[in-house]
DNA sequence: GAGTTTGAAACT
DNA sequence: CAGTTTCAAACTC
């Protein structure tokens, strides 16, 4: 998922998914937050947790619900995304748009009611309208993720509106789509078979607040008219908690840094509000760039079951509020109009799916029809609801209160909202998920249970390589800390993926370390797949910080082949399994740290973390001010090293030591004359390294460079380079006259250094013999 | 490369 | 929680 810089990895999703910033916030700032650009998130108000467990889910529905005197003062709702607005309608409309699409990262939606967040919408009256700011989209209940967007039904409402806007099925319910970044494209949630009378809006989000279907689209404002097939009238029928959620996160370009906002904005009386507000969408300090072009409008239909099997992959460093996004390699966003399925169940609710899908923006390259729901710009985000049945299995972690949900690979075309229908888009099943951000891109392979095996770690032959798997999927889970919400799952290994095996616990604990490998040996990254631009087409998941290094250093670190024996790998005494990863090219013996072995893995972990919750988590903390303050978790317990050696976990994470360390004799301190000595030798040591790279890489340079020029003149017959008269015969020939000379040397009882000399003489004239040779004959002679 | 030292992890 | 054992990495020769 370097991915991500890997920095960014834990700032994407620490800043984007994080949900404790969303509150509901009933007084509402003055300024807009659609003419802000940003999203005042409070904080008096109690930010339900995913751990929570609502016994009645909240539906979103905030347009309609929104005060009378709110409404009066509205004049226009409208979704502020970070670059679009979508408010056309005449009617109420709840629209709601993430404005995380720039950086989003995976995120993964545990089923269980305790893993997923409960946000709260905040509520803004402005000047301008109402506003409805969220800090997330979602608005999760016991088991379930609703998330907004209701659309009041509307007559002659227009699909093909401003770009942005949402339209809704005359006479059906409504599902506003709220498209982020591009303009010209919208995602339109169609139902067919409505129980809602049109205009009744508010009152419709009371009465069928189960209804309601967001699909999210960020992004781009490419109008997308959705159809939402049977799946969504039985919704209706359903209750609130059966909510599925759709997200469709644009990802673009991050030009500034600034935090992520939400920003959901009901439109009331949008008349003539067709001019996309122009928001900044700030994702993890990153302004996002929204000018996109204009695409065609898409359709996109949700069919009922979603058939796809698949990993998913749990972050046991990330909260769920920042969980897994699976992210799809899209296509290009001026592909033309195409219907693309997007598999709902309504009947299984709590489990979802956060798909990212990252599309390039490749103008010069349009991009055959995919089935991938390309609904957006560079990045999107979609949350396909899951269903618990066959098609869609849970997975229980053993000790894990969450329930995980595994994807069935999509191998059917396209489907029309037909029950049992498959997820059609191949393209997203068998593309990495790439996060991408301007520092971080964090790949995560989406690996189906049926392949999951069979797919071998290989080493990288080539940084440029791009392998093409058309059957497989990943998820990431996200390398970064989530200890707020999910403090089970918080403490798998980084990286950890959740994958199905074939072990009775039905699921393999994928360590980050192989995600990686899987995504450099056979996937296409997205860059690859859609002329992302990316430096090697190798998609590195952002790791956790190692030791105090950070994410990039971790990443960046050649990981060391371990030598264990007797542990099987299980153990923390191996760093391989304590760094979440698989033994690859190691030296141990009795390996069961491998996807051969994913049960006994998957048990040792749980016994790890039944020993020690933290087991799995970063030693080296991360300090706020600094590189400073951070210090090691536990401290160490050294007593003959004086902590200044690698003995030392301290020392050996270049930190000094703290109050939290027990060690006896302790040298690793601040003013401590021999750390300082060490130090200095360390910095030697390294300056003396960095030249003599830096060396070695311009010689390298030069001598490519030398070849390259010379090559033709070599071939073409044009003349021969002087090293290419050094021959054989010519070096011996020059030993000879060396060799006479020390003789001569030696003869005349010449000292040493003269001898030296005489010796040194003689090889230059041997030089200058050879160099004036070469622009005569081709076969230089050495006379001495 | 073999042997020793060391301290974290695991165990009692 | 403390003491002991196990283990593999770090280190030395």
């Amino acid at each position: 998922m370097d991915v991500v810089s890997p920095e960014l990895n834990i700032l994407l999703p620490d800043e984007i998914m994080d949900t404790e910033a969303i509150v509901m916030d009933d007084d509402p700032p003055a300024e807009s937050p659609a003419a802000s650009g940003q999203s005042q998130p409070s904080d008096d108000a109690p930010i339900p947790m995913e751990t929570d467990v609502l016994a009645v889910p909240e539906i979103v529905s905030l347009c309609s619900d929104a005060p009378p005197t709110q409404r009066t003062q509205a004049q226009t709702t409208s979704i502020t995304t970070d670059s679009t607005l979508c408010s056309t309608t005449s009617d109420t409309q709840l629209l709601l748009t993430p404005s995380i699409a720039s950086s989003s990262p995976l995120t993964l939606r545990p089923a269980t009611a305790s893993t997923l967040t409960s946000t709260t919408l905040k509520t803004t009256t402005s000047p301008g309208g109402v506003s409805l700011t969220s800090g997330g989209l979602q608005k999760l209940s016991s088991n379930h993720q609703i998330i907004l967007n209701k659309v009041a039904s509307f007559p002659g409402a227009d699909t093909t509106r401003s770009p942005g806007t949402t339209t809704i099925t005359p006479g059906g319910q409504k599902f506003m789509v709220t498209a982020i970044g591009k303009s010209g494209q919208s995602i339109v949630l169609q139902l067919p078979h409505t129980g809602s009378k049109p205009g009744s809006g508010q009152g419709e989000a009371k009465a069928h607040p189960q209804h309601f279907k967001v699909l999210t689209i960020g992004g781009r404002t490419d109008l997308k008219p959705v159809m939402v097939g049977q799946a969504v009238s039985q919704v209706s029928t359903l209750q609130a908690q059966q909510l599925k959620t759709v997200q469709i996160a644009k990802k673009t370009q991050v030009s500034s840094a600034g935090p992520i906002k939400f920003i959901i904005t009901k439109a009331v009386n949008n008349k003539g509000l067709t001019t996309q507000t122009s928001v900044s969408n700030v994702i993890t300090g990153r302004v996002l760039s929204t000018s996109s072009p204009v695409t065609p409008p898409r359709t996109i239909t949700l069919s009922e079951t979603l058939s796809s099997s698949s990993k998913i992959a749990i972050s046991p460093l990330k909260s769920p509020s920042k969980l897994t996004v699976v992210s799809v390699a899209s296509q290009v966003p001026n592909s033309p109009q195409k219907s693309v399925s997007l598999p709902l169940n309504m009947t299984h609710l709590g489990q979802q799916i956060l798909v990212q899908q990252s599309t390039a923006t490749s103008p010069a390259k349009p991009m055959k029809p995919v089935q991938t729901v390309t609904v957006g710009g560079p990045q999107f985000k979609t949350i396909f609801p899951l269903s618990t049945s066959s098609n869609v299995q849970q997975i229980q972690v053993p000790g894990s209160r969450f329930h995980y949900v595994r994807l069935v690979t999509a191998t059917t075309g396209s489907s029309t909202g037909q029950a049992g229908s498959h997820c059609t888009n191949s393209s997203m099943t068998a593309k990495p998920m790439v996060v991408n951000t301007a520092q971080v891109r964090m790949s995560v392979p989406i690996i189906p249970a049926q392949t999951m095996k069979q797919v071998v770690p290989k080493p990288l032959t080539s940084s440029g390589q791009v392998l093409t798997t058309q059957t497989q999927q990943r998820l990431i889970m996200p390398a970064t800390p989530l200890p707020q919400i999910q403090p089970n799952l918080t403490n798998l290994p980084p990286g950890t993926v959740l994958a199905p095996g074939s072990g009775n616990m039905g699921y393999a604990v994928l360590p980050a370390h192989y995600v990686t490998q899987l995504q450099q040996s056979a996937y296409v990254t997205l860059a690859s797949s859609s002329g992302f631009p990316t430096p090697t087409g190798i998609q590195t998941q952002a790791r956790l910080p190692l030791n105090g290094l950070s994410t990039s250093d971790a990443a960046s670190r050649p990981r060391k082949p371990c030598n264990c024996n007797k542990s099987q790998c299980l153990k923390l005494y191996c760093d391989c399994f304590a760094n979440g990863e698989f033994c690859q090219s190691c030296n141990c013996t009795n390996c069961f740290n491998n996807l051969e072995h994913e049960t006994e893995r998957a048990k040792a972990i749980k016994a790890c973390l039944d020993r020690n919750p933290e087991a799995f988590k970063p030693k080296i903390g991360k300090g706020k001010e600094g590189e400073s303050d951070r210090r090691h978790s536990k401290g160490c317990n050294c007593k003959r090293s004086g902590c200044l050696k690698n003995y030392c976990e301290c020392y050996e994470a270049k930190i000094m030591c703290s109050s939290t360390c027990k060690c006896v004799g302790c040298k690793n301190f601040e003013e401590s004359p021999e750390r300082k000595t060490l130090m200095h030798l360390a910095d030697a040591a390294e300056v003396r390294v960095q030249q003599q790279t830096a060396a070695k890489t311009k010689l390298s340079s030069q001598i490519s460079d030398l070849f390259t020029r010379t090559t033709p003149a070599i071939t073409s017959g044009g003349g021969r380079m002087p090293f290419t008269f050094v021959t054989k015969e010519v070096a011996e020939a020059t030993c000879e006259c060396l060799l006479e000379q020390a003789e001569q040397a030696e003869l005349i009882q010449q000292p040493q250094a003269t001898a030296e000399r005489m010796i040194l003489e003689e090889f230059g004239r041997c030089l200058m013999r050879i160099i004036s040779s070469a622009g005569k004959t081709d076969c230089p002679s050495i006379n001495c």
